[in-house]
DNA sequence: AACTATTTATAAGA
DNA sequence: TTCTTATAAATAGTT
C-alpha cells in the first residue's frame, strides 16, 4: 500500500520504523473499530512500541471486561504470579503491604537468577524455566539488533572517513588508490551468527529478505 | 476496498456479516503480525464474533506475556491519584522510597524476563545475558536434581509393591514365575539423557532397581 | 472459495 | 509531525 513493496522484516532505520509505526497503529485501531461495529464483535487491541509506549482499544465494551471474558474463555484459568501480585493492588499504601511486596519481588528476583530455589516443585521449576529460556531468547535477539545498529553506524563513520581521506588525497594531488575497508558486506551474517554462545536466535534464513506467513496465521486465516 | 463505500454500521444480513468478518479478520490479523514484526512491536489482539467464538493474536512473547505486561503498566498508571492517608506523615517519605524500590524491582524483572530493554545499552545486555545464562545452568540443575530425586522414590515405591506382590503370591501357593518389569535397567540412561538441553550436572546415583519410568516424565524430561 | 472493480492504507517524498 | 501522491493491499460485491 505504498510506493514500495513491503518485505515482512524490521525496519532498521530508527527513523522510518518510528513513522511507519505511528501510521499502521492508526491503520490497526481503525480496522479494529471497524470490524467491531460491521461485525458486531468484541475486540480488544494491545499493542506497545519498541520503547514500550502503550496505545490499545477496545470495543464498547471496556478492555477489562474483554480481559476477562479472554481469561474465562482461553483456559479455565492458570494460577500464576500475576494473581498475587495483582489482588495485592500495587497502589497500596500500607506499608506492611508494600514490605511484603518488596519481600516478593526480591524473591522473584533471586529465582530468575537461579537462587533460592530451594522452596519451588518441579513443576514450579519447570515454569521458570520456560520463562527465562523464552526471555533468554529475546535478550539475545535484542543483543543481536544492538550489535547491527552498532555495526551500521560504525560503516557509515567509517564511508565519511573515508571520504575525507579521499577528498584530502586528491586536494594534495595524490591518487594512489586506497583499498577501502569493506567489512560491511559481512554485516547481516555476522550479525545474526553472533548469539554469544553460538545460538542462533535469528531467522536461519539469514539473508532472506522476505518471511512467509507463519503457519498459526494461515490456519487462522484458513480456518473458519 | 471494495466495490462500494463502507458505511460504518453494523451490517444486518447475516451472512454478510459472517462473511465480512472472516475476511476482515484475517486482514486485521496479518496486520497485527506485520506492525510486530517491521516496528518491532509487541502486539495482543483479541477478537470474540457475535457468536462468541473466541480469535487471537499474539506477537512473539505470548498472549499472557503481554497480557501481564499491560496489567502492570495500566496499573502503574495511578500512582499519584490515591495518596491516601496524611496520617502518615513521616511515613510519606519511606512510602515513596519504597515504591521507587518496587518499581526498580519489577523493571528488573521485566529486564530479568526480556522485556522493556529498550533503555539498555549493548553492555548492560550483556552482562543481562551473562546472568540469565548462569541463572538459568542453575534452574536446570535444580531440576534435574528435583527429577533425579523423583525418580528414585518413585523407584523404591515400585520395589515394595512388588515386595508385597511377590509375598501374596506365595501365600496363595500360586509360583507361576511372573516376569517382573525389568524396564528399569534403563532408568539410569534415561535420566542422565534427560536435562532439557542435554545438561546433566548431576552425578550418577547408583544402579536402583527397576522402574518404569512416567510418561509424563518422560515426556518432560524428553521435551525441550 | 475465486475473482475483480474499487476503495483504502500507506511508503516515500516534501 | 503532517500533507501529498503514487502504488500496493484489502476487500465488497459478484460468480
Amino acid at each position: 500500500m505504498g510506493r514500495g513493496r513491503v518485505t515482512l522484516k524490521r525496519i532498521e532505520n530508527k527513523i522510518n520504523r518510528q513513522v511507519t509505526f505511528s501510521k499502521r497503529r492508526a491503520g490497526l485501531l481503525k480496522k479494529s473499530h471497524e470490524i467491531s461495529v460491521l461485525c458486531d464483535a468484541d475486540v480488544a487491541l494491545i499493542v506497545f512500541s519498541t520503547k514500550g509506549k502503550l496505545c490499545e482499544y477496545a470495543s464498547n465494551s471496556s478492555m477489562e471486561r474483554i480481559l476477562e471474558r479472554y481469561e474465562r474463555y482461553s483456559h479455565a484459568e492458570m494460577p500464576h504470579t500475576s494473581t498475587n501480585t495483582k489482588s495485592q493492588g500495587i497502589l497500596t499504601s500500607d506499608h506492611v503491604k508494600l514490605n511484603a511486596r518488596i519481600e516478593l519481588l526480591q524473591k522473584r528476583e533471586r529465582n530468575l537468577m537461579g537462587e533460592g530455589l530451594e522452596s519451588l516443585s518441579l513443576k514450579e521449576i519447570q515454569s521458570l524455566e520456560q520463562q527465562i529460556d523464552t526471555g533468554l531468547k529475546h535478550i539475545r535477539l535484542k543483543k543481536n539488533q544492538l550489535m547491527l545498529d552498532m555495526i551500521s553506524q560504525l560503516q557509515k563513520q567509517i564511508k565519511e572517513e573515508e571520504k575525507k581521506v579521499t577528498q584530502h588525497e586528491s586536494e594534495q594531488q595524490t591518487h594512489e588508490m586506497m583499498p577501502s575497508l569493506h567489512i560491511g558486506m559481512l554485516s547481516n551474517r555476522v550479525a545474526f551468527q553472533a548469539g554469544g554462545n553460538g545460538e542462533v536466535e535469528e531467522n536461519p534464513r539469514g539473508g532472506q529478505p522476505a518471511t512467509v506467513i507463519p503457519a498459526w496465521m494461515v490456519q487462522h486465516m484458513t480456518n473458519k
